[in-house]
DNA sequence: GGTTTACTTGAACGATCGTTCAAGTAATAA
DNA sequence: TTATTACTTGAACGATCGTTCAAGTAAACC
């Protein structure tokens, strides 16, 4: 049988979602991936660029499902069914809820260089298409011209940060919606001037 | 010399906080508390046992910080001055920008049942803490009275986890100050009904 | 002063960690 | 058919993990 690439990063990501950078041992990484040692290292060098593979195909994802959102005739709306996509999920996949990235930043300290960078530098690309959900939005005349952009998309990544570690303690569905209404409402709401502090 | 508890609970804080539950090492904790194994397991049962203090005394002093700034005249400014403190802190110690419980709620799967229930309780209590908050601002008429409580402290608690990982990555003030007025305009703006999704 | 009690010490335990590598296998090239 | 290449295997390595415990220390009590 062929070595499956795509497969064996998506088991990769799994273990390391669920269970993150330490936590998941080399031998769990070994039955995840039915691989043996040697060629797990044979192929990805070590654990930690294995690790790095996961969340560069991880931001990956999110990027371009962000940037579906953003291709959308109603970005807005397609904003909120990515949001509930992220946050509502059966509770045997509620793993899920935590954002991979956001996870890996709680760890960021003790995972290596290399994927502390990768961490980074998706994180980087992700608001990259934030950025590019609320230009779409205004451009859709869903949001004022004068929506300070940037600002807005470190907001939107703050908001899906917050909201995923809520929803990961949440058991009713019902909460999370009203905490995405609350979110729509804010993104069109008022956005403070910036003065010197 | 006599033991003195508080030093080694807040030293022992410390190393989780930067390090987390996992890749805090016994050996760390031993030289971190300057206590030999067989002190460490005849006071906390367990490396769990000691995390469980750890995370019950940080929230504890979550909770007063709270209590303080509901019971203040101007409960909203004390709030913004309580979101400064945690977010912004010297290069040395930006670990500490971070949530230690939502760090922790990172590791929830991996860090045993006992350390579980303590975090989420700890969660649940400091939660009830944005509920006084909340309330102390619409006394202090700060807060029109139509503001849904309980709804209102569940988001302000988000929007302090959003910021935290909002933070930690950055390297200047400004953009954290900006976030901090977006959560206080947003806090007095709009709040959705609840309906039926 | 002798006994009890509370606490401390550090060597050592078995388990597991991430990683290596000599040996084996299967497909391709010559 | 043989040689080469690419890849896989799993036993084993040294390090470190959380934890235990027999022995030692010091203050408290009778």
């Amino acid at each position: 049988m062929k070595y499956d690439h795509d497969k064996v990063i998506e088991n990769a990501t799994t273990l390391f979602w669920k269970r993150g950078f330490h936590a998941a041992g080399m031998r769990d990484i070994q039955h995840a991936l039915d691989m043996r040692p040697g060629s797990i290292y044979a192929r990805f060098q070590s654990k930690e660029g294995l690790f790095k593979l996961v969340v560069e195909r991880y931001a990956e994802n999110s990027q371009a499902k962000l940037k579906a959102v953003a291709n959308e005739s109603s970005p807005l709306v397609a904003l909120r069914a990515f949001f509930e996509n992220a946050l509502i999920s059966p509770n045997e996949q509620r793993y899920m809820r935590q954002c991979l990235l956001v996870k890996s930043i709680a760890e960021l300290d003790v995972i290596g260089d290399i994927a502390k960078k990768a961490v980074i530098d998706s994180m980087e690309k992700v608001k990259g298409c934030f950025i590019d959900v609320v230009n779409a939005a205004i451009e859709a005349q869903e949001l004022p011209e004068s929506t300070p952009v940037t600002l807005a998309a470190d907001w939107l990544q703050n908001q899906f940060v917050g909201m995923r570690a809520f929803a990961l303690l949440q058991d009713d569905e019902a909460p999370i919606q009203t905490m995405i209404d609350k979110v729509l409402l804010d993104l069109k709401g008022q956005w403070p001037v910036k003065t010197n502090h």
